[in-house]
Order: C-alpha cells, then sequence, then structure tokens
DNA sequence: CGGATGGTTGAAGGGACTCAAAAAAGGTGG
DNA sequence: CCACCTTTTTTGAGTCCCTTCAACCATCCG
C-alpha cells in the first residue's frame, strides 16, 4: 500500500474530462488528492455488498465490475469499468453498499478517502457539480441498459454493449480506430445483458458471420461500425461526452 | 400557470426526508423555492427525449413516469414517480434529456428553474448532498430494476415492483397498513419490467390465486408480505431509506 | 504435458411472446 | 341513469427465442 504520486491520478482528470470541462485548479487539485495505491488480483472482491466503505476506489490500470447476487447462484453485473472509473463514488453520499465491486482483470487501484471528497467539493463546486455530473452520466448508463435487457433481442442487446463500451474507451483515450480490449468472458457478458452464455456464444458467432465483428480472446475489432449501431440501435447522447463524439 | 405558496412544496420535503435529514432552516429554503405551477392532462408528455430543459419537475399530485422508445413502438418504462417526487432532477446537470418524462394520471405539477436550484445548492451545501443522495437513490432503483428484468422469473418481478412501490409510498406517509393506489395499466407493468401484458395478466391472477395481493382496477392490497418479498426476493437496502423501514 | 478455464456444439424443453377475439370496466353525455 | 364508446382486462391457441443440460474442444500457463 503506497500512497499516490500526483502523475498516478491523471486518468482520473482525462476521464472527468470526457464529461465535463475543468480549469487549471481544478486539475491540480484533483490530481493532489491523497490516496492510497494497491495491486489486486483478478476476480476479487473489492467492496462487499453491505459494506460501509470509508473511501472510494479509482481505478488507475485494468477492469473492475459492479454485480448483484441473487438466489441459485444467479448474477447480474451492472456495469463495467475501465481506467479513469471511480466505480463506487455513489458510496460518498449512500453510505451501506447494495451490490458488489470487483476487479475482473488484475488492476491497480487507487482509495480516496471520503473525507478527502467532501473536502475538495467543499473548496471546488465545480469539482463538486463535475462528480455529481459523472453519477449521472452512470445513471443514465443504467437506464439504457435497463431499456436493452427489457426490450432488445440478444443481438441488439450485444451489438449495443460492444458500441458503449467502444466509445467509452475511445473518449478517455483508450481506444481508435474501432479496436479495443474488452477482457470479459462470454459468461460475463451474459451476466450483463440477462443472457445464457450459450447464447452468448451463438449470437457472438452470428456477428462474426456477418462480418460485423472480430473477437479473438480478448481483442475486439468493429468491422462494420454503421451496421453494428444499427442492429443495436445504438444512439451515443445517453454518454453525455463533452465533444458529442459519435464514432 | 400560478405561482407556488409555500405550502405547495410541502410534498418535497416530505420526500427528501424520507432519505435524509434536514434542518430547520433547509426545510424554510426547499419551501420558498420559486415555482410554477401547472395541471395537465393524463399520459401528456411533459419534457421529451433530447429536450434541454431549463426547470426541474416535481409532482404535486398525481403519477408521472419516465420512458424511452425503440423502433416497432417498443417502450421501457424506467420509473414510477408519485407525488413529492423529482423525476427529472438529473437535467441539473445533464443537458440533454435522453428519455422522456409523462404524466400518467392527471396531475399537478410544479417546474422550478434549475438557476434557484443551483443558487440553492450554494447557499446551502447540506441540500446540495440532500439532493445528489436523491440522484443516488434513483440510480441504484434502475441497478435494481436491472437486476429484476435480466435475472428474475416474471412472478418475482412484478412481486418485486409491488413491494417497492408500497414501500416508497410508505415513506412519504401515502400508503399504510400494506394498501395502495397504484394507477398503472398492466401494459405499463408490461413495459416496466420487459414482459408483454398477456404474460402480466396471467401472473397477476397467479398471485390472487395465491392469496398474495388483491388488485381491483388500480388498488392494491398486499395481503401477504411475507410471501410476497420473498417471492420477489425483495430487500429494501437499495431504496436508501433514512429510517431503514421494512414494512 | 496436464490441469484449468473458457469457448463451442447438439438436443430438448419451457417461459414468455404474438395474434386475435371476447368480456369487463370506465367514462360521458343525452 | 342508462346507452354508447373507449380502454383495459381476460382467454385461447400456436410459436419462438432463449434456456438448460451435457459433452467436447481449444487455449493458456506453470
Amino acid at each position: 500500500m503506497v500512497s499516490a504520486s500526483s502523475s498516478d491520478l491523471i486518468p482520473l482528470v482525462r476521464k472527468l474530462e470526457s464529461i465535463t470541462q475543468l480549469t487549471g485548479e481544478e486539475r491540480q487539485a484533483l490530481e493532489s488528492l491523497p490516496a492510497a495505491i494497491r495491486l489486486m488480483q483478478p476476480r476479487q472482491d473489492i467492496v462487499r455488498d453491505k459494506d460501509r466503505p470509508e473511501h472510494c476506489c479509482l481505478v488507475l490500470s485494468g477492469w473492475t465490475y459492479r454485480y448483484k447476487l441473487l438466489s441459485e447462484g444467479k448474477r447480474q453485473i451492472l456495469s463495467f469499468h475501465p481506467p479513469g472509473d471511480l466505480p463506487d463514488l455513489q458510496s460518498l453520499h449512500l453510505h451501506v453498499m447494495d451490490h458488489n465491486l470487483a476487479t475482473l482483470t488484475a488492476c491497480r487501484l487507487a482509495f480516496i478517502p471520503h473525507e478527502a471528497f467532501r473536502d475538495l467539493t467543499n473548496r471546488f463546486p465545480g469539482l463538486g457539480a463535475a462528480l455529481w455530473r459523472d453519477t449521472l452520466v452512470d445513471a443514465a448508463i443504467f437506464r439504457e441498459w435497463m431499456t436493452g435487457i427489457g426490450r432488445r433481442t440478444a443481438f441488439g442487446r450485444i451489438a449495443h454493449l460492444f458500441c458503449e463500451m467502444y466509445l467509452k474507451l475511445h473518449s478517455v483515450g483508450l481506444a481508435t480506430s474501432h479496436r479495443c480490449e474488452l477482457p470479459f468472458t462470454q459468461v460475463d457478458i451474459g451476466d450483463a445483458l440477462g443472457l445464457s452464455n450459450v447464447h452468448v456464444n451463438r449470437v457472438l458467432q452470428e456477428m462474426r458471420g456477418k462480418g460485423l465483428i472480430t473477437l479473438q480472446g480478448s481483442r475486439l475489432v468493429i468491422v462494420d461500425w454503421g451496421a453494428l449501431s444499427e442492429a443495436g440501435e445504438f444512439d451515443p447522447t445517453y454518454l453525455h461526452l463533452r465533444a458529442g463524439e459519435t464514432a
């Protein structure tokens, strides 16, 4: 457990700048947040349902994800978080966790005390608004996922997920030219979209067959963005990206 | 379009007090927010996808709901809002709407300028935190709905919805002794839970048959709370109610 | 090279859907 | 207060998307 140097928190700055504009002063204040760095293995819980964390977790490298567990081992994945994300920022004002947060891959994580965030938002109301906005985008993504799970076909859901993931990565400079690394298994995709892994597998083959994507291991290439986003009825408005980048 | 008197905004105070504690000063500041009152007919859009509202809508009486539209007339309902709710509070920091807000029943609504909210949160940081918290609870409910739609049976989903609705109403003093008014049609329930109205109808009959509920018109009576909440695997943690009320 | 994890395939079944029509309930106005 | 129209609920029949179960193959890694 080491404490962070100011360059460590750059992914956070980049993330917030993807959805809002920051002043130089605000950027500096963010970078000098106190944070404890920790390395974690893949598939480890970071915070659990019913916990009362005193810190927020920032992803510096690797991926994390949030999930709920139901009876008979059923799992619903709520979100995937690449570097720069604050996957449990909501714990700043919701004191009890209502879901789990875990690593997907090996991760480098920064833990920032709630106290430091509260101090930060007091001194910089603009940053307070930016963080609030971040949690609102989070909620907007939940709404979109709900809509997908409730009303889209399996094919549409997966197409939509791929479009969203690519655009999110692109907006923080972690992907270009319709290629990215998505380190999820087919079971993960199923649990995120309310599908069985078997069906995910079949739909992926169909997508490859139609020449929409390439997917080997965790490397996704979106071969035909137009067709894929059409299949998923993908409209990026809900991501509320600053530049309104579309693809 | 009349402007509000201070007693008009009491439902808002009650709602915020269901999830947080307010000081006398804060309560007073809330009640003296400037607001324009408007009456609306049932099933009218209040704010539409892609709009850029300058006001937040507060429900004074009646119900509103949020929804998204997809191709071929498919609809996903995202939330239902009884009196006291601020169903588009997110528009304070997300400037473009990514879904629609509409009346479910005839409504009395108050429209409060964003400007007034910004001023309020500047003068009373505690109220800023309370409103932020409100949007976080909103997001927590989305997560729970996602989980239901993705991983629960039709029976479990409907059971869960009824438990949630009753508890939300109870927390603001709009329901007691396991009875409440839910003015949704079976089509609405289906569009909220990712089901067809036909199937909703059959599940409701099954619920009545098992003696879990009574439902005539819009009057719901939860006859067997224990069995219903068990069927829906209902755990109220995600509602983040202040008293931690369970039933 | 063997053990583990993740991906692929086949077969069979079921939960929920669609379509279509009838019955019931809810206004509304004469 | 009843006739009429609309909306909502209910019912039946047939279908399909996706699931479950089970096995097999591929890939990765120490």
